[in-house]
DNA sequence: ACGCTCTTGTGAACAAATGCACAAAGTCGC
DNA sequence: GCGACTTTGTGCATTTGTTCACAAGAGCGT
């Protein structure tokens, strides 16, 4: 058993990375009846180089038969194993705006692996209106969600402003991952995971290389000209 | 001018990723009437270590004073300049569901360098519809939307069963960056830029740490037992 | 049984990113 | 002016990630 977890535990963060985009792209194969799948196969609908997939999968174990590849219901079954979705996780949401709310309606979180336990905002107006079978809860009601030392992931789909202070509320009630929404940095206590989704960060990190893009065409002009 | 350019040319990646980090600390700080800022300061605010923060900087010029720190609307305007800020792009959202309408109605794209020009849908049903200055219009006007040759940024919100349909007609109209919601990788030509931001994903990472911690425990009970 | 074909798994080379540590270059008090 | 002090910018070592290329292994037809 040491074996077995020794393997898990050393995947380097890029491959973690990747490996939800490798179990989605099985879930299209599964729904397609294929029962197998080659290294070159799989990479592409991934969107990666089949050399990546290869040393990625090597770091889970070698779950592939050479000269035929991968079965794919085993192969969704290690990956699910190693990113430790063979039980679904609790997730509470803070924040009932625009965005919370097509979270709590979003139905992609349950076939993941993701269960949503709470859906919570501060706003008294929006507290006890009824969301796909949750109900709106009041900010103090956190503390009586979530078993400190039982793992538990929190959501901020609050202002900026509020990130922080509703970061410090979920890490005071014992929630040790976090997914932030909100357009600012916030600080967290070691030992509490943060990852952040940021739209505005991703069209700016677009912008930048269409403006290289424009700069290179108007260096050409320059260049024939000269 | 040449060589201000081939200092933009060869930003690491890396950094680019965390220069939309650093304007949104500088904005925090501008706000906040301050005027200067050591790497020290900046670099906590932004979630970063200060040698990456003052590297990552490095590569755009030098805009710092040694003993002092950076100007503040300075450093703002340089980092909006090596983005490529210092003008609006424009933006044209496809799929206006849950999460499609919190995107439109969502206000920090204007100040950032962004201006949603459309909105589009193929729901007969939604087109016509007005949504924050704008009607929701078919996908047939895209053609009419885009200008081939000027940049312009494509983001997709519809479900992942058309997010590739919708991704071959934004890059036959001309778009030539693409913000993909869709729980699906979808496959662009050569020379245009796609970026997915993806919850599930997100979560799946988070999730995949959360074990991680759980493992380690066991097996800390396990070596003291054993 | 054997050789042919196919595809995995991985060592080794390469590339990118990070972190360290300090010289260089500025400010400020005197 | 000058020396003490502060903070930047960067060369270098280290770590992390990617790509290449191929030996090892599995299936299949004969
Ligand atoms: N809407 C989008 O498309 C979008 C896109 C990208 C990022 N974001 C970010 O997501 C966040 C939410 O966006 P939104 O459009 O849903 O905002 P919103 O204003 O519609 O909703 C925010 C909700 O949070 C609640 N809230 C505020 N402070 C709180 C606190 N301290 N504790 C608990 N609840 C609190 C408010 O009552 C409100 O219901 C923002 O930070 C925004 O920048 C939104
Ligand atoms: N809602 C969320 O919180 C959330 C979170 C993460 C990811 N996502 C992803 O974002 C996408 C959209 O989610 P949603 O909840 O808004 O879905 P939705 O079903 O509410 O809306 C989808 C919209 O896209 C339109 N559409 C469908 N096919 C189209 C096509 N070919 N051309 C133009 N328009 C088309 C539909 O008419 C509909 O209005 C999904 O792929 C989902 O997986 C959503």
């Amino acid at each position: 058993m040491s074996v077995d977890q020794a393997a898990k535990r050393d995947i380097p963060d890029a491959t973690v990375a990747r490996l939800p985009g490798y179990l989605r792209a099985l879930g299209q194969l599964t729904v397609q009846d294929v029962l197998s799948v080659s290294s070159e196969e799989l990479a592409h609908s991934a969107g990666v180089s089949s050399a990546k997939l290869r040393k990625d999968l090597s770091h889970l174990g070698s779950y592939g038969v050479r000269g035929v590849g991968y079965d794919v219901a085993h192969l969704t079954y290690q990956i699910s194993r190693a990113l430790g979705l063979t039980h679904d996780w609790p997730v509470v949401i803070v924040g009932m705006g625009n965005l919370g709310r097509a979270l709590a309606s979003y139905g992609g979180f349950a076939t993941k692996g993701f269960k949503v336990v709470a859906l919570l905002d501060r706003d008294p107006q929006l507290v006890g209106e009824r969301l796909d079978e949750l109900t709106v809860q009041p900010m103090g009601e956190l503390v009586s969600l979530v078993t400190p030392g039982e793992a538990c992931i929190g959501v901020i789909a609050t202002p900026a402003a509020s990130a922080q202070d509703v970061a410090d509320l979920l890490v005071a009630a014992g929630v040790s991952s976090i997914l932030n929404f909100a357009a600012t940095a916030i600080q967290v206590p070691e030992g509490v995971h943060m990852r952040k989704v940021d739209l505005s960060t991703e069209l700016q990190i677009l912008a930048f290389h269409e403006q290289q893009r424009s700069a290179s065409v108007a260096d050409e002009l320059l260049e024939g000209a000269g």
